[in-house]
DNA sequence: CTGTTAACTTAACATTGTCAACACAATCGC
DNA sequence: GCGATTGTGTTGACAATGTTAAGTTAACAG
């Protein structure tokens, strides 16, 4: 058959998600996916330039699904700049944690396996990092053009990056309660965003 | 040739480090491994079970290496617990800086891509992570039994093993000094060993 | 000289990502 | 209507991967 005017693209990224979702990325093999759809390995190449095409398109869903609940926390705007920081990190933290295997693809993977995932679409991720330097910087009573302020954000970020893929990896002792600790990662991340000398 | 009595184990482990930092774990193949040491592929079979046995020898070899720095840190009895925990997380950031193939090869990879390595192993590292709650607790003026120390031991780790991934994945925005972050990364788990209340 | 065992290789299997070549159906130009 | 073109897919192949079964060669024991 041809012409099937089937829309194939949206089939293939749907057994391509199930499968890495369920098997890691290994395991989404081309032709894997191509058996679930009904057509050949070769066919996936229409559609994405090759695996790691697939696989970015992947991590633009993921993207999506993270600035959803992100950017509802960043645009509470009569709120305080703390509380709004808080729910940002608590979103940022609960996304990791329900989406495990997408945050892997987003942030775990090391771009050595993967190729490189196009630097001008992290620019959306980094602009809410930006944000968040500046509600960090209203909250300390702070410059937010300081580059401070910035390392603030940055170290922010790292600090639930390392909570949760440490979690998602099961790396953490398991007597250890999840959710009290992304609760304290939460707080620990918050203490960037105190007043100085205090 | 055979019976050549050359410890070839130790070639194989030899070229696959090599291999492994040069151009990480998916191109250190067995026949690329086996090519540079001068045998053939399955020789690498009648040392290690697979491939991930291999993998977990260098993990070993990557463990003694991060011990080396962490108990040295550990060890300076003289100090206060807090000069000691700075010199550990320094010491542990450091390594993950200076050994980004190794770190990312212990911590790093999940454990989907290569199999687990095994539970036993993590145990010395899990002490390392006790003995830095126990100084937490000594610096805090707490007790050390408290389920509290080690989520705050284990927060430290998070944030540290955060700002590793992500510095060493070239995440962090390129306009940042990565000795500052670091820096600033050491500094903020410090807090983790204040003394509550303040 | 005969076994036995250790060390290593040969040859193969199934699976992977990828690509050139081909085939068919729909649409466009006339 | 009809031929050319374009889009949509398949066939068959290539090289590389991890892994294993079977074979080979060398050293030692009796």
């Amino acid at each position: 058959m041809s012409r099937p005017a089937t829309n194939l693209r949206e089939s293939i990224l749907e057994q391509a998600r199930k499968l890495l979702l369920a098997e890691g990325y290994t395991r989404m093999s081309m032709r894997r996916i191509a058996s679930r759809v009904g057509c050949t390995a070769t066919s996936l190449y229409l559609y994405f330039k090759n695996k790691n095409g697939l696989f970015h398109a992947l991590m633009d869903e993921g993207m999506d699904k993270l600035f959803v609940g992100v950017d509802h926390a960043l645009d509470s705007s009569e709120t305080t700049p703390q509380e709004r920081l808080r729910e940002v990190f608590r979103s940022y933290l609960e996304f990791g944690l329900e989406n495990p295997e997408f945050y892997e693809v987003m942030f775990l993977l090391h771009p050595r396996h993967t190729r490189r995932y196009p630097p001008e679409k992290y620019r959306a991720a980094r602009n809410r990092l930006e944000r968040v330097g500046v509600d960090i910087a209203l909250a300390r009573g702070d410059d937010p053009g300081r580059a401070e302020v910035q390392v603030l954000a940055a170290l922010a970020w790292t600090s639930l990056h390392g909570t949760i893929s440490l979690l998602v990896a099961q790396r953490v002792d398991a007597r250890l309660d999840q959710e009290t600790l992304a609760d304290r990662a939460v707080e620990h991340a918050m203490a960037l965003a105190l007043p100085p000398q205090s």
